[in-house]
DNA sequence: TTGCTCCTCACGTCACGTGAGGTGGC
DNA sequence: TTGCTCCTCACGTCACGTGAGGTGGC
């Protein structure tokens, strides 16, 4: 299979990352995923790393409600990071490499912040609906049953 | 002021829930909002019950990123309580009462339900993150620094 | 070679944003 | 009465959905 070379299709894309075709090439169209090379009328091909990359785009736009305006900000710093990370291998100094760890701390930071900052007002919500609960408990107490 | 006497303004309304004018005409006219009697060209009264009502979906709209179709089924149930707690007082005989509690129940506990899946899913995200930045920790102990 | 999957327009939809031009109410 | 806020169209936009008609590749 095609798979086994990772070289996927976008109905394998689309079967892994849950979502349509559509939103797959829309998402190219915008940029969001890296460098397309390929002649127009041909097939696209992606990769694994793609794969993950729209599972984290997905994950912020569902948990996070952030529109693709604001992911392509996110998009960038991560390209920076993955570009960064392919010259891993044995190209930079011991000094690179630590400005590539903080860089690459301070975006997962804000990410983080961002997701607890979500968390917070979910749990707020929570003990809302779970004083609720408890004052209808309370009622039915009152009424004995 | 109009607002002491509970009968607010789509600007003040707009002010205390966050959302435009725009927005609340919108929802009022998918019937998010309980009836309007109002003649066409006039200006639209709303009280703080509306208020309560927009706060809340537009919660539901923001954390839980439900469709307004969604939202209409919410809010029917919303409505649904709201109508039979208005005849709470005296109409009603225990039996009555008890069943409208247990209705009531049954909302809070399904929303509970939505918002804790929520949550969990932000708590797994959280914990990815957290996990990546332990191992960008462990590597620039690695480099001395 | 036959199918299936993919391709590119291109129009439709949902949830509003953004004026234009006009009227209501403290 | 003067302003400010509100009103109703109505077209624009974002993030895709949904065909129509055609070609690519195992």
């Amino acid at each position: 299979v095609s798979a086994t070379a990772d070289r996927l299709r976008i109905g394998e894309v689309s079967e892994l990352v849950g979502i349509t075709a559509r939103t797959i090439r829309y998402y190219e169209e915008l940029g969001l995923l890296g460098s397309d090379e390929r002649s127009k009328g041909r097939h696209r091909v992606f990769t694994q790393a793609d794969v993950a990359r729209l599972k984290e785009l997905v994950r912020f736009r569902d948990l996070l409600g952030l529109s693709l305006e604001e992911l392509t900000t996110l998009a960038d710093a991560e390209q920076l990071r993955a570009a960064l990370r392919d010259r891993w291998e044995g190209e930079l100094t011991d000094k690179e490499r630590v400005a590539v760890l903080q860089q690459a701390e301070q975006i997962a930071r804000q990410q983080l912040e961002l997701v607890n900052a979500h968390r917070h007002k979910l749990d707020d919500f929570a003990a809302e609906l779970e004083q609720k609960l408890a004052l209808i408990a309370e009622r039915r107490r009152e009424l004995g049953t």
